[in-house]
Parts: C-alpha cells; sequence; structure tokens
DNA sequence: CTTGCCTTTGACGTCGACGTCAGGTTTTAG
DNA sequence: CTAAAACCTGACGTCGACGTCAAAGGCAAG
C-alpha cells in the first residue's frame, strides 16, 4: 500500500511516517517513480512504534529496539538495554500510581471538606450536591 | 530564603524556579530591592509541581490545580478537572503497564532463545526477500 | 490530453520547559 | 571599601516530534 493509505489504517500523519522512515523506525519499498510502498506488516509495525513512544521512548531508542522486538532476538547488549528500558517504564508507573493516590487523597479530602460543610471560604459558593456526588462517575 | 537555596533544596534550578513564578505555579514575597524571599513551604511546593510535571501535566493544568492540592479545598468544577487528571494517569499508567508486558515477553523470549540457542518464530511470518534485519551475512 | 487527487523532497514553524548568555544591581566576605 | 558571589530582567537558543507550506512530479478517470 502506499503511504496515504498506510496513514489512514494507522491513524498517524503522512508527514509522521515520513518521519519515522527518516529515524529508521520504518522502511519502505520504492516504486520505479520513487513512491514509498509498504507491506501489511507495517501498520503492526507503526502502531508497536506509537505504543513505544507512548511510553516515553526517544525515536533513537525505539529505533535501536524495535527490530529486536520484531524479530524476537537479541544480542546480549540489546537485551541489556531492553531491561533498562523495562525498568525506566517501571519506574515511571511507580512515579504515576504514587501522584494518582496522591490526587485521590486529595479529592476524598475535598469531597468530605465539602460534605460536612466545612467552609471552603470566606464567601460560600452555591454548592450544587449533585455534581459533587456524580464526581466520581463522567 | 532565597532563590538560590532554594534551588538547592529542591533541586530544580533557579531559571525553572522563575519559570514556575512566570506560570503562575509559585509565588514570591520580594524584598525592598527586588529579590524573591520564599517560605519553608515553598520546598514542598515545588516538589509538588515537580511531581505533577512528571505526570505528565502542562504547566498551565498544574496552575489551575496546584491551589486546590494545597489548600485541599475546591469548587465543585475544580474537583472534576481533578478527576479528569486522575483519569489521564490511570490512563498512562495501563499504557505503561501494558507495554512493560510487552517488553517482558520479548526479554523472555529472546532469552530464552538464546539459551536453547533456537529461532523464537512460533508462527512463521511471511518475510520478503528483503533484508529487515540488514543481515547480509551471518 | 486535461483534470484533480496523491506523492515527492526540502525547508521553515511550533510548542513546552527550560538552558544560557548579557548586562546591570544587591548582598556578603574580607 | 572592594571584590566576589548571588540576584535581577530580558531575550535568544534548544530539543523532539512532528505541522505546514511550496514547488514539482505521478496516477487514474473522462
Amino acid at each position: 500500500m502506499r503511504i496515504g493509505e498506510l496513514a489512514r489504517r494507522t491513524g498517524v500523519s503522512t508527514r509522521a511516517l515520513r518521519y519515522y522512515e527518516e529515524q529508521d523506525l520504518l522502511t519502505a519499498e520504492r516504486s520505479s517513480t520513487g513512491q514509498r510502498h509498504y507491506p501489511e506488516s507495517a501498520v503492526a509495525r507503526i502502531l508497536l512504534v506509537r505504543e513505544l513512544f507512548t511510553a516515553g521512548l526517544s525515536s533513537r531508542t525505539i529505533a535501536e529496539l524495535t527490530p529486536c522486538v520484531v524479530d524476537g532476538k537479541a544480542t546480549p547488549e540489546l537485551l541489556n538495554r531492553l531491561a533498562v528500558e523495562r525498568g525506566h517504564i517501571d519506574q515511571h508507573i511507580a512515579d504515576l500510581t504514587h501522584t494518582r493516590d496522591r490526587l485521590d487523597a486529595v479529592i476524598a479530602g475535598a469531597s468530605a471538606s465539602m460534605d460536612t460543610g466545612t467552609p471552603c471560604r470566606p464567601d460560600p459558593v452555591p454548592t450544587d450536591p449533585a455534581q459533587v456526588g456524580g464526581a466520581t462517575s463522567t
């Protein structure tokens, strides 16, 4: 398929696809006139790349690791880098979990103070109890 | 305390601290000669801001939510935004967990294939003759 | 052949969270 | 008092992952 269809099927812009190629995250066959042609597998490849981007990896890191992830084989060196990145992700998860719990506490605290009628302001704001109750299920 | 000490105690650069102030993430008293002076509580404030940055929030979002988090009180509206951000973080955790598990699988697979010396292809993919890995010989 | 969308390369623009440099003032140490 | 260190306000630079525009060619339909 050509670049436009790949873009539509992955939800990634053509600009991004060319950028990925430039960064060696993706390869393309070329027709005699220079147009890019991709195999079906490119779709999965893009989705993997997107996933790794979302996980916070840089294009350089992804370029180094994707062949490994795709082929399922790696040198001990690559395996090590893979483990390192896994560690970063794990750390990030821990940080996020911490922050989420903290926000939970704040939300719970604020809800409680509103429930008990604890004054939040010298000039009390009109509180709609319906919205307070429905804040958790949107 | 002045900005230098606050920077040292938080591990954040003075440039960042001034930037935070510019973004309304932080306020400072000024001496008659214009120098910033911070209370002890500023340290915790900065650490909170850093935490929220790490969680992927923008300075604008942080500016809107920190007063709420710090004071432990909020309008229903703010509480709602807080819940929304919590949701984003939760989603991010889910994505990261997914990716981490995927990397784990790759690592496990690669380790196994190295141990047994066998290619780990459970289901042979239609590999076209193009050199995907770029390994011409060996 | 012409129309009109698709694709090509190249290059500048963007945005967020700062880094860094410049040039001047304030505080502190001796 | 002097010199060094810390601080001040601009203001331009950076980096990564693209967006966007321009000029030129390619591809199927009528």
